[in-house]
DNA sequence: TGATCCTATTGACCTATATCAAAGCATTAC
DNA sequence: GTAATGCTTTGATATAGGTCAATAGGATCA
């Protein structure tokens, strides 16, 4: 955080951080169509962002942890276009954005930080667009994977073993598969010895396999 | 744009607006790798974003027309991750992203509006997910036609007429589907009567059609 | 401590879309 | 104005992943 700052500039820094929200699994912490007035950072749990369609089918947009940033979608509208829902008890801390938009003027550099932080989100999502619109199966799994532990790893957690907060069926809504073959890529992974999985609980045995499935080198 | 402004404040808005620069059809506005130094602003021409992969894979990410902003991508590292490519001659309003930041300090509406146009970003892509995610072949390119002709509409143009700007390849790479998969879908649309097709040149017969299938109701 | 429910796995079969291939059109360049 | 090139269409065939179904493993709740 900006350097420089003397106690009454921190005060109002701290204002807008000092609002915090429990949210059980399960619960949601906004909804499609709801007035948007914050932005939310996690603080514990984890999250899946979702958008549905009037007949009933749902994309998961996303799957947030400790330290990201939710409810970006709401800015434009003044209404979140999705829906955020904690997988586990989680407590997050509500960003009134008003107050982020007054702050930002007078410290240029949480300015910057916010302009970084929708920008890395759209790029993010450039990210899943290749994966859904040109990548098998197995790639998809496999950057999937690569991406969680990454993200767990800059945590502090493990580089290779991991627990997944998700079902089945929403890693492939996010992923743009069916649960079944979720299911059957995660047995097809075991069997070739790049992962143990049992359940929920994965532990990544050849990372550098999984890397090649995901960024296979060309083949010429 | 905001009012209540003085002369001065005009030219410093005016200094970071009038900067153009022409491309030609064929040519990139900013690649992949590129130092991040401006946003851009269409003013005439036609643009697709892309990512690749390593091993030569393509995906669009967008088309973008006039009025739209280009460039967004690169704030988060200080290089696009992303390139733009002019799909006709085109002049862009080159938008010094520095200055941008120091001006949306002076002027809320300013700061604002680009909060607005990032967030505007995160829900188009999410959108794209959806679609790529969720969707079959007819409701991914219903889905597309529709979209191009309302963005047409808004600038002006015909409610049921468009010329494409890019090739079938193209609007397969953006889809998910290969260009074969995209021009029998045309070919289906136009046997059922939905549109008429000849080449680029599309028009739209039935948007109703189009939108029930882009929109189909939960059939309980 | 069961009973219930949700989640995951696995098998058999099917289908939407990819792939490969061959013309046919249009546009560009000379 | 003609050749060359790049786009589009269409057909035949292949296949990755979807669908349907049955079972089993864990978690949750009374």
């Amino acid at each position: 955080m900006p350097v420089g700052l003397n106690s009454t500039d921190l005060d109002r820094l701290d204002e807008v951080v000092n609002i915090r929200r429990k949210v059980k699994r399960g619960d949601l912490l906004f909804r499609n169509g709801e007035a948007f007035t914050s932005l939310y950072a996690i603080k514990t749990g984890f999250f899946k962002t979702c958008v549905t369609t009037e007949d009933g089918r749902e994309q998961v947009t996303g799957f947030q942890m400790a330290g990201e940033i939710m409810g970006l979608d709401g800015i434009v509208s003044d209404h979140h276009s999705c829906n955020a829902i904690a997988l586990e008890d989680a407590l997050v801390c509500v960003l009134p954005f008003s107050h982020l938009e007054t702050l930002s003027r007078d410290f240029p550099a949480l300015q910057h930080h916010m302009h970084k932080i929708m920008s890395r989100e759209i790029v993010r999502e450039h990210g899943v667009m290749l994966l859904l619109g040109n990548m098998r199966a197995e790639e998809r799994l496999a950057a999937f994977l690569l991406n969680l532990v990454q993200r767990l790893h800059a945590r502090g957690f493990s580089q290779s073993e991991l627990v997944l907060r998700m079902t089945r069926e929403e890693i492939g809504s996010y992923l743009g598969m069916k649960l079944e073959t979720v299911s059957r890529t995660f047995s097809k992974f075991s069997e070739d010895g790049i992962i143990d999985v049992k359940q929920r609980d994965v532990r990544i045995l050849d990372t550098n396999a999984l890397t090649q499935l995901y960024n296979p080198q060309p083949c010429n």
